[in-house]
RNA sequence: GCACCCGUAGCUCAGCUGGAUAGAGCGUCGCCCUCCGGAGGCGAAGGUCACAGGUUCGACUCCUGUCGGGUGCGCCA
């Protein structure tokens, strides 16, 4: 069945040429180990002193650049003073081109100050790697994530749009650190709901004819079905039979129900295309995809002892949750009618992506609210030895939207905001915006740079937050010019192509050594090279908004260097000129990758 | 009743694996226009990190309790 493609397994990821930069805080570690065992062989310290070597950034420049708290948490086992532990540290430390010099400082860590060489050094080898050096990682993983989500015969609305923006940028940086990612749109095509829905549309079509169906308006389909079935006696009897005809697999009841779902994938893909998310029907994997799974899993609880029979229903009792007598909580599996609910679905999800998918590591975007149910399915996965221990399988949460009153963001009339609705008056508002201070463009490039605002000032206000609980969602807080926010990101990048356009320089191509003397340089030479840290961290956490904070601050950096450091003025020597427009194209090319990674397109003029 | 999540400046949010003086933007109040796009930059004011204990050389971060808010909890998904 159509629906139900399976993400095909890609092939190997191809062997790649690691790229080898050296990372300056693992060069770091890597001294500090050396420090480490000759301190050892001394007898300064014992044998199975094997701590994990931190290395922090600094936040405040007079505490150097780099810095360790390795003679804090080495002092008790020495039993030594840390400050004078610091100091057999830093004396045992190889030389090396990274570090300029070292101090100890405060109760006893020890900063490094970075060789200016070192740092240019790197930072040219930005402008010539192709991927702004980020290595791909060494582990590469087949990870599954799952995202978006949306209700069969329903349209997208904002709930659903945490889910779908957050994970199409986490699927995106995993792809660029080379894993083998399988988008899974675990969308909700199955349940009782669906005898009405059925016999609803059956009445429209022999009202409208069968191939003149519009479901332009899914919504009020949707109501309309649960509307009758509230009201009607008739057409609640014709929707039960019709649940049950379908779950027993009649062949009629199936047709009618993948209209349903394929009349709700075109709605949703053209959603996604419009938001420039990267997912496709193929992505499709659907709750309705486990229902064969299901009863092989509830005998197989049974054979376990892990489920046992009451009242009629299957029900897996946890020590680890409690009901309100305070007695292990039932979680039912079957129903007594013989039904399955959505936690024996996940269990079998759950399963099916580790042994038949290859998952090493399973990361779901869902709402805050399915936290605990999905730790209870996932509690029985684990007992039942479904998923083994080391395979994560990861709930990454967020609460509900809010208007800017702190009430949920609803319509005028108290209805659901649709995707398209909210996009629309997206595109509405960036336009406004764009027509009073963008004159000189010509109609048509407004109305570009108009559609690009919009979507990633939406995009952009939802990947820049980190709640897990509900969140407020604020028109002028996204669309403004400054803070950490799209439109401001995309100024500092169209602003860096316009330094070139006015230079007639061409940013392809163009090489020049890079000096860094002044302060602002040095700032942001370094802000440069934290890119490949931030990529990581956004993989391994899940977390996008450590994009977003990295990128406004790398836009501060250079709003600041260009502020204090002239390109094209009189005055500025050719050196410094060349050299800083080679810093301007670096900043350029990690702000285009940055928004790429989150899906996120870039303006030349705006 | 039990469980989960949260509580950081007036507002919206950061604060990475426990590190040095808790940071941004908005708003408020100043400064910088013979300016490379002012859609900008620089600065000031604004904090009992909900509260109370504990662990630690060191706690916004970890543990316990209290208060406050949100959410969920056997036959819907």
């Amino acid at each position: 069945m159509f629906y139900r493609s399976f993400a095909k397994i890609c092939d190997p990821v191809k062997k790649f040429e690691s790229l080898v930069f050296q990372r300056m805080k693992a060069q770091l570690q890597h001294l500090l180990e050396q420090s480490l065992s000759a301190l050892k062989q001394q007898g300064v310290l014992p044998e199975d002193f094997s701590p994990r070597i931190q290395v922090d950034r600094t936040k405040d420049i007079s505490h150097g650049d780099l810095a360790t708290n390795l003679a804090l948490m080495a002092a008790k086992p020495a039993k030594q003073n840390p400050r004078a532990l610091a100091q057999a540290l830093v004396d045992n430390l190889p030389s090396s081109a990274l570090v300029e010099k070292t101090e100890i400082a405060g109760p006893g860590f020890i900063n490094f100050y970075l060789n200016p060489n070192w740092l240019s050094e790197q930072v040219s080898q930005m402008a010539k790697s192709e991927r702004c050096n980020v290595a791909k990682a060494q582990q590469l993983q087949t990870v599954v994530v799952d995202y978006s989500a949306p209700n069969v015969a329903k349209e997208m609305h904002v709930g659903h749009i945490r889910s779908t923006i957050i994970g199409d940028a986490v699927v995106r940086t995993l792809e660029f650190l080379g894993h083998n990612v399988i988008r899974a749109n675990h969308i909700g095509d199955w349940g009782t709901q669906f005898g009405m829905l059925i016999a609803n549309l059956e009445d429209l079509e022999q009202g409208q004819g069968e191939d003149n169906i519009d479901l332009a308006d899914l919504e009020a389909f949707y109501r309309e079905a649960k509307q009758r079935y509230d009201s009607d006696e008739v057409f609640a009897e014709r929707a039960r039979n019709y649940v049950v005809k379908l779950q027993g697999g009649d062949e009629y009841c199936q047709k009618m129900w993948k209209k349903l779902i394929d009349i709700t994938l075109d709605h949703n893909q053209a959603v996604y295309d419009r938001m420039n998310v990267s997912l496709s029907k193929q992505n499709v994997m659907g709750e309705s995809q486990y229902n064969a799974m299901l009863p092989g899993i509830v005998e197989d609880l049974l054979a376990q002892k892990l489920a046992e029979e009451d009242q009629g229903a299957i029900v897996v009792r946890l020590d680890e949750y409690k009901n309100k007598d305070g007695d292990p909580m039932g979680v039912i599996i079957r129903k007594k009618d013989g039904g399955y609910l959505y936690t024996t679905t996940d269990i079998a999800c759950a399963k099916y992506r580790v042994q038949e998918l290859g998952a090493d590591r399973v990361m779901y975007f869902i709402d805050s609210r399915q936290h605990q149910h999905l730790m209870q399915a996932w509690t029985i996965v684990r007992k039942a030895g479904y998923v083994p221990e080391n395979v994560p399988l990861e709930h990454h949460a967020f609460g509900m939207m809010l208007g800017k009153d702190g009430r949920p963001f609803k319509t005028r009339s108290g209805g659901t905001v649709k995707l398209v609705d909210l996009l629309d008056e997206a595109q509405e508002r960036a336009s406004q915006i764009v027509e009073e201070k963008s004159q000189y463009l010509e109609p048509q490039e407004r109305q570009h740079v108009a559609s690009v605002l919009a979507q990633a000032s939406v995009k952009y206000a939802d990947l820049s937050k980190n709640r897990t609980t509900d969140y407020i969602f604020d028109w002028d807080n996204m669309l403004a010019f400054n803070g950490n926010t799209a439109p401001y990101l995309l100024y500092a990048y169209s602003r860096i192509q316009s330094i070139f356009r006015k230079a007639e320089i061409d940013q392809q191509g163009f090489s020049a050594p890079i000096i860094l003397e002044h302060d602002a340089e040095v700032a942001l030479a370094q802000k440069l090279l934290q890119f490949s840290d931030t990529v990581n961290a956004v993989a391994n956490k899940g977390m996008p908004h450590m994009m977003c904070n990295y990128l406004y601050e790398l836009a501060g950096s250079f709003m600041s260097f260009y502020e204090a450091c002239p390109i094209l003025k009189d005055g500025t020597s050719e050196a410094d000129k060349n050299s800083r427009l080679q810093l301007a194209t670096i900043t350029a090319k990690v702000i285009h990758q940055g928004l790429d990674l989150l899906g996120i397109e870039t303006l030349e003029r705006m």
